[in-house]
DNA sequence: CAGAATCCTATGAGATACTG
DNA sequence: CAGTATCTCATAGGATTCTG
């Protein structure tokens, strides 16, 4: 990373400059520490998405969130839940019922990731497709 | 997969009915294999997101992504591109120059993943003060 | 230059059993 | 019910060395 720029963030919306000269300087200073980087790597875990995208339904419970997507261990629910809960995009609230019963359900934050997140779920909808096929064809040539 | 309801895939755009009753049937039905988190996986990795990205801007040489991306080993640029590669997102077109060069650039396909993916990064990129503070009270109650 | 091959370690994540 | 505590294994991923 350059001197001035250093630990500028990634930005996609970035446009080449016509032509796109291939090897000059790097289009965007990278930095090893970036927050989005720091937030992403987060949420790229095997079951985040999947929780966020459930409870962006409506709350539930540890149990219905377990009947829901069946096949995430019990320690990984726990953990999974536990880091969207320390980073404040979902809520977790006991009812000190006889058994105990706990809900769990996004936080203002956390609403806010499901339209980004759709749209990376939509476009997975839209090119899954093609990618198996791409897939294909790659496999078939190697 | 599936006939009726049965693998019906994820579905963030999908609104809880006003009250949210917590215990029902899952709002939507749930497949280990399905194809957006098949999808979703792959692009969840370390450094898959990051070479998007990075490509978005223009075509790089090996080095070159190797100099923007400082961090990354050779091993892993060599192994996440050629998965991405696989998937159709990014094409490979090999010089036959003294020393080899070879450029790697998005595909039709690659480049369409930008918008959703930017949407994401610009969340991140908002989000992240307030996650890091999340993250404070969090980690100071516990 | 652009990898391929090999080795090694840290972590992700499942299975199972126990508890308030 | 909603976890916690272990144990274990598979894989992600880094470091290093070799090659066309």
């Amino acid at each position: 990373m350059g001197q001035g720029d250093a630990g500028v963030t990634i930005d996609p919306t970035r446009k080449a400059k016509s032509g796109g000269l291939p090897d000059r300087q790097p289009v965007w200073a990278y930095d090893p520490l970036c927050p989005v980087r720091d937030v992403l790597d987060r949420i790229g875990d095997k079951w985040s998405t999947l929780i966020l995208c459930t409870l962006g339904a409506g709350p539930l419970r540890f149990s219905a969130l377990q009947r829901v997507i069946p096949d995430i261990s019990k320690r990984m629910l726990t953990q999974t839940l536990r880091d969207l809960e320390r980073d404040g995009l979902v809520a977790r609230t006991v009812f000190p019922t006889k058994p105990p019963s706990v809900e769990y359900r996004l936080t203002s934050l956390g609403v806010t990731i499901l339209e980004p997140l759709g749209f990376l779920v939509q476009w997975a909808d839209r090119s899954h497709a093609e990618i198996r096929q791409a897939r294909l064809v790659f496999d078939a040539a190697s």
